[in-house]
DNA sequence: TAGATTGTTAATCGATTAACAATC
DNA sequence: TAGATTGTTAATCGATTAACAATC
């Protein structure tokens, strides 16, 4: 029953979905079964008309008197934030947070599959990281059209990122959850999503600063 | 010249900063001297008014008819950022994350000093990861007092973190960047910095999905 | 039924954009 | 000086909060 179709929702509330998602997992896992938008605004620090307003982009999902069944919502959510589509990912970059990345396997059961991990400096080629092998650049393209990958990680310095984006753009990738200091220029078709650390480091410092 | 003396800056400003900031280091090196709010607007890719509403924040950093001195603004956001203070930093935990922001070393020249690696598993204890040892928990509070540490990160499995979170404030950390995917609980006057990478690939996911 | 709580409309608040006088 | 561009005020837009009728 989602009504979303054709709707233009915020990123300000997209953004806020995941969290949601965890505080209604954690309340499933402790049994809870029901919730009212007002207890989980005192629990998540926001305003229960905020919480009414956000989940009503997307459906009624609520019952007057009663509030919200936990397990129901839980798993609209999840279908919100599709996470019951299957993707494939692969890693570019397996240097230190290549590995991280590739080592944060909770995300398997999320329906997020890392099939390959690439790299450029040939001393690590071939080497083993987890269940996947370091594949040499020039492999990724063949790759990508061989396992259907949807979602690319660029887990590479700043300097080669631009280039590499280009490449997975030009062979189907529709979205990059992009780790290197810089901006990309994708289609408008293609989702950036960026973790940039160290804008995260310099907020950090701001709020410290002039606290 | 700052006039956000006692002034809340939203964080929505704030969070915008850092990309400023490594425009304004780009076009440095790039050797450009000045740029105006339109010409960076269209870099960008942001309204030539945001940007001098932005700015207009913290002081009068232009020249009617002139535009903006690169350096000059470089600078002055970098103190605004707090870079030009000198912070301390523990990381607690040394899996793959932990490495690799113990190795993600260009933060050093900008006044972020890594000091410290923690974890409590004791196969890894005694490790060297860059130049860095990995300590035993026991020794956190002792080592956060003498080393004079103000940012804490925390890079384990969110079980942990809460409770490590608690034992930080305790000892007078000021800040924490955490990577944990659980909300800390902390007195007003701590910074908390999240980084939740769940979170980010699950927005990648919605957008991805309802494109 | 009476009480609780949603879904939704209206009011408020804050952030972004537009406009322009000031001035380099 | 004339042209360019800022700093800042005013207008607009969007997001959040409040209120309440609908209804379980």
């Amino acid at each position: 029953m989602q009504k979303n179709e054709g709707k233009n929702i915020s990123q300000a509330v997209i953004a806020r979905l995941p969290r949601y998602y965890r505080f209604l997992g954690d309340l499933k896992d402790a049994g809870v079964e029901r919730i009212s938008s007002k207890d989980l605004s005192i629990m998540m620090k926001v305003t229960a008309s905020q919480i009414r307003q956000d989940f009503n982009n997307f459906g009624e999902f609520g019952q007057q008197g009663y509030g919200y069944n936990v397990d129901f919502l839980y798993e609209e959510i999840g279908k919100i934030l599709g996470l019951t589509t299957e993707h494939r990912l692969i890693i570019i970059g397996a240097g230190n947070l290549g590995h991280a990345l590739t080592n944060y396997s909770n995300y398997e059961n999320r329906g997020f599959h890392f099939m390959g991990l690439f790299d450029r400096n040939e001393q690590v080629i071939g080497d083993k990281i987890g269940d996947l092998k370091v594949m040499p650049m020039e492999k990724m393209e063949e790759f990508i059209r061989e396992n259907d990958i949807d979602i690319a990680v660029i887990a590479i310095p700043k300097a080669g990122a631009v280039e590499v984006a280009d490449r997975l753009v030009r062979c189907g990738v529709k979205a990059i959850w992009n780790f290197a200091h810089v901006d990309l220029n994708v289609p408008s078709d293609v989702i950036v999503e960026n973790v940039h650390l160290s804008d995260s480091l310099m907020k950090l410092s701001y709020n410290l600063t002039n606290r």
